[in-house]
DNA sequence: GACTGGCACTCGTCTGTAGCGAGTGCCAGC
DNA sequence: GCTGGCACTCGCTACAGACGAGTGCCAGTC
């Protein structure tokens, strides 16, 4: 593992210069660019022992060097400073999330200027129900039998539900069934609802029951267990930057992995706090994505997550950058939902 | 333009053969794999009055003949019957939309279950606000400040604004305003309301009258006004398909087209009653989309139209199978809606 | 008059060869 | 430990030739 000073700085080197021209990169080309102050000979070996680790690898024998995943995984985590944004990115930055008008709105701007800024695939996820707290419950009667739950949680999420009722209902029972469940679920995380939902339909009087349970069995089915989780995104066409180099020729599995809500939960959703993530090529663990890097973080208002975001691109991405564009829009989103 | 029937039976047979294999079609081929009763001569020479008149042309000299965008358009409009599905689709599509619980649940299996079935982009319009009616206007308080207004149409959507009051509202007043607007405006189209909307202001009582015009603000600009058309999208991997023949090489153009809500509700939205629209390569009106065809329709609970679906691949696609697809499920989410 | 078999021709694709050049590894020398 | 030099590798490009699919045309047949 005995890699000074200057073998870093050749590693270094050869991600700069790959990911800014797409080429693998050769000894002489290394010492044009950059101030090693050695000669070609001397990087070259320099880059057998880099190659020998497993940090790059040819291509072909009579090419130069590419940084392989271990590569950027070291380069990721010592080689390189975050970048400062510029001011004209912070400008933009502020320019794109001003003037939204409500949580959709946030998401969707955020995902576009995500995309835009980084010029990559971007992904937000809407703020989880599951870190949400209840804000307000209300019961819209549609018809005698049907009633539209719709749960205002405190992130700004507004989720409706169908609620089919096994038999009619008065209006003045209506408002009961609101109070009630007001009274009992508004400021509690919906994590926490399920005991709570079921001491309301076990406490309910007798003729309200039915409805009770019937609400409750929707509550719990549609808004705590499924699909709760949504998910924006924008900046496929970058794909296709870069010709058909990256992803090895085909965006098929990239496509195919994207289409997937699970999967891109998994990528952006499982953020810790305060964290940048940056996952590289093998290091994911879905198969189609193995091509790709991901970059994502949580964000939330104030210190808590409520939800994440990210990019996914080639692994010959400008990780500074990108750690910087992300950590920057995921922190100005923050500040935008605590206002609220 | 003296097109006899064997030279439109020739016409038909390359569509159908270069559709299924992709590959230009050449008259030997042509006579083994179709019966036409004559010899590949024969078919040279319809071959040549074909091209001639712009239907069919040779990618290079030595290779058959490929249809071109105008030869699609015949055989869409005179030489092909739409395709009845087999019960294994027809199966596949009532399983795929029984179960749905809300509106948002609809959509989204639909365009999965259309791209999956054409193996093409999906693309689903939800129900148009413009030709929905209002069902029920509810204002939910936030603070004392803020009201969340909700907007439940008949067509099943749910659309939600956060409004910001100039000054602090009491709940008796919001009772007020919620009972004042819902007398006035439900049952009401939403592109009728503006002068309801307006009147409301009008005739509101002094003190409620700041809040009535803020409200009135919202209701007009976010929902009658802006965005208020929402999209689905599905199946982007499947413009894969087909190599990199399809779209003359590059997904750019389309990816990029398929990011602009606009460009989407161009292609899907215009629906006409109960036609189905089909779209060839150069017909369409977006540059990007040249190289490409649509097939969309409307669709809506019984003979009204409140939005629009289609799907989106090669000008070399398989039209009949296509259209009767697009139909097939259009009827099945109208009656799903109808159910409502 | 319409169709057919035959034939010459075109031209894209494939294969093989040769030259070029970027880049390397190694070694002797400083 | 670094450097200059040198032989070597090998992908890329260009070029030539063989191949073959497919065509257009024409003379002959029904």
């Amino acid at each position: 593992m005995g890699l000074d000073d200057r073998k870093l700085a050749v590693l270094r080197a050869i991600v700069e210069d790959y990911v800014a021209t797409q080429e693998p990169v050769g000894s002489k080309a290394l010492v044009e660019r950059h101030q090693l102050g050695v000669s070609p000979a001397t990087v070259r070996n320099d880059m057998a022992v880099l190659e020998e680790e497993g940090y790059i690898r040819q291509p072909h024998t009579s090419a130069g060097r590419v940084p392989t995943d271990r590569g950027y995984r070291l380069f990721v985590d010592r080689l390189s400073r975050v970048k400062p944004l510029s001011p004209a990115e912070r400008r933009a930055i502020e320019r794109f999330l001003v003037g939204a008008v409500d949580l959709d709105d946030v998401v969707h701007r955020t995902v576009r200027l995500l995309a835009q800024l980084t010029r990559q695939v971007a992904v937000v996820q809407y703020p989880s129900l599951a870190r949400s707290s209840v804000r307000h419950l209300e019961l819209v009667p549609i018809s005698t039998t049907r009633l539209m739950l719709v749960m205002i949680a405190d992130t700004g999420r507004v989720e409706q539900r169908l609620v089919e009722l096994p038999g009619p209902i008065a209006a003045d029972d209506v408002t009961d069934l609101r109070r009630l469940v007001n009274e009992k679920l508004v400021g509690t995380r919906l994590s926490e609802t399920p005991p709570l939902v079921q001491a309301l339909v076990d406490e309910s009087v007798p003729h309200l029951r039915p409805a009770m349970t019937t609400l409750s069995t929707v509550l719990l089915e549609t808004l705590v267990e499924r699909h709760e989780e949504r998910i924006a995104l924008a900046g496929t066409a970058n794909l296709t930057r870069g010709g058909l180099l990256d992803f090895q020729g085909s965006l098929r599995p990239i496509l195919e992995a994207l289409e997937e809500e699970v999967v891109l939960l998994k990528l952006i959703g499982e953020a810790e706090p305060s964290t940048t993530r940056v996952l590289i090529g093998d290091e994911n663990e879905i198969d189609n994505l193995r091509a790709a890097s991901v970059v994502s973080t949580g964000y939330g208002p104030g210190a808590t997550i409520v939800g994440g975001l990210g990019v996914l691109g080639p692994t010959r991405m400008d990780y500074p950058g990108t750690i910087a564009t992300v950590r920057a829009v995921a922190r100005y989103v923050g500040e935008l939902l605590a206002q609220n």
